[in-house]
DNA sequence: CATCAGGGCCCTG
DNA sequence: CAGGGCCCTGAT
C-alpha cells in the first residue's frame, strides 16, 4: 500500500533529551516494521484503525530538544485524529518524563554514574501497543533472539500490511480480531509452536473487547497485573515487561530471566556468566535504586547495548545468539 | 546421528 | 508446589 504525506508537526520533549538513544533501542528485536539511522527513526504505526507511517526526525534546536514527526497515511487525516496521535507518541516514548530527580539521586553511583552522563536525556520507551506488545511478548518466551526474530517476521509478514512511505517499504502490525478467522494449525505453519494457542487466545480476547488498554492505563499496578496474567499464555516473565514497556513503572523489579541474569552477574558483579549471582541478590542489589530500579537497569543494559554495536564483546555475543 | 537447553507457561498430581 | 510437556533451532 502507497501512502500519502498528510500531516506534518512538532514535538518538544521535557529536557534533558536524547534522540538515538530514545527512539533506537539496540536490544529491541522487532525488526520489518520500523528502520532507524541516527537522527530519524521511520516507524509504521497502527492507530485508530488506520496504517500509518511516521517518521520521527531530531530537530534540536540550539536551545532546546525538539522532533519533526512527518505523517503517512491512506487518507487525510482529520486534526483530532493527527493530535491524539501525537499524544500516543508522547506517551509511549515518555516524552514528558521528568528525568532530574532520577539522575541527582544516582550520579554518584559507581557504575550507573557514568552510564547516567553518557546517555543524559534517554527515554524508556516502546512503539508497541498492549495488544501487539503482547504478541511480541510471546514470541520472546522460550525462545533465543534468532528464534524470536524470525517468529515475529513470519507472523509480521503473513497478516501484517506492507506499507511504502517515504521511499520505505515497512510492515504495519494487524489489528486486534485479525486472526479472528485464522485456525491454530495455520499459525503453527509459521513455527511459532506451542505459542499458536496463546496468539489466538489474546486475539479473541481483546476481539471481545475484554481488554481495554487506555482504561488500563489508568489502574493501579496490581490491578494491571491481576489484568495481565488472566491472559492465557501470559506469565511472570512477560508481564514484568509489560509493566515496564507498555505501563511504564520504574520501580517493579520481581523477575529475572536466566540469560539477564548471566548479563547482571557480569555487569553488576564482575561474575562469570556461567556462575551467575542468585536471583535473590540480584534482586537485592537492585533495591538501592529505589523507585528507579526498573529505569536504573534500563539505563545499564542500553549502555551495555550501545557498546555491542560498536566493540566485539565476547562474554555478551556467548549469551545472546542473536 | 541423537540429545539438550533455551529470553515461560499451563496443567496435572 | 513441583515438575512434565510443549515447539523449533542451533550447539555439542
Amino acid at each position: 500500500m502507497k501512502l500519502k504525506k498528510v500531516a506534518s508537526s512538532e514535538l518538544t520533549p521535557t529536557t534533558p533529551f536524547d534522540f538515538d538513544s530514545t527512539f533506537h533501542k539496540p536490544d529491541h528485536f522487532t525488526t520489518g516494521d520500523n528502520y532507524w539511522e541516527p537522527g530519524t527513526r521511520w516507524q509504521t504505526w497502527f492507530w485508530q484503525g488506520i496504517p500509518l507511517g511516521l517518521k520521527l526526525a531530531n530537530a534540536w534546536t540550539r536551545v532546546k530538544p525538539k522532533i519533526n514527526i512527518d505523517v503517512w497515511s491512506p487518507r487525510p487525516l482529520t486534526r483530532e485524529f493527527t493530535d491524539s496521535l501525537t499524544a500516543e507518541i508522547r506517551y509511549r516514548y515518555n516524552l514528558d518524563l521528568d528525568l532530574t530527580d532520577f539522575y541527582r539521586k544516582f550520579k554518584a553511583d559507581k557504575i550507573l554514574g557514568p552510564v547516567i552522563r553518557k546517555w543524559q536525556g534517554m527515554r524508556p520507551g516502546h512503539p508497541s501497543s498492549l495488544y501487539e506488545y503482547l504478541i511480541i511478548g510471546i514470541v520472546l518466551q522460550n525462545a533465543t533472539v534468532r528464534r524470536s526474530i524470525q517468529m515475529f517476521k513470519s507472523l509480521l509478514e503473513k497478516y501484517g500490511t506492507p506499507l511504502e512511505f517515504d521511499g520505505r517499504k515497512l510492515w504495519c502490525f494487524w489489528s486486534p480480531g485479525r486472526l479472528s478467522t485464522v485456525i491454530e494449525q495455520e499459525l503453527r505453519d509459521l513455527k511459532v509452536g506451542y505459542r499458536a494457542k496463546s496468539i489466538k487466545k489474546i486475539d479473541e480476547y481483546f476481539t471481545a473487547g475484554a481488554m481495554d488498554e487506555m482504561a488500563l492505563r489508568q489502574k493501579d499496578r496490581e490491578t494491571q497485573m491481576t489484568e495481565l496474567l488472566k491472559l492465557y499464555g501470559v506469565g511472570p516473565a512477560t508481564v514484568w515487561y509489560l509493566l515496564f514497556d507498555v505501563f511504564h513503572h520504574w520501580d517493579f523489579f520481581n523477575h529475572v530471566s536466566p540469560w539477564e541474569q548471566k548479563i547482571y552477574s557480569k555487569v553488576f558483579f564482575d561474575q562469570d556468566p556461567e556462575k551467575p549471582v542468585p536471583v535473590k541478590k540480584l534482586l537485592k542489589h537492585f533495591a538501592k535504586f529505589g523507585a528507579y530500579k526498573q529505569l536504573a537497569v534500563h539505563y545499564i543494559w542500553e549502555d551495555l547495548w550501545w557498546k555491542r554495536k560498536n566493540e566485539h564483546i565476547p562474554w555478551l555475543e556467548k549469551l545472546i545468539k542473536v
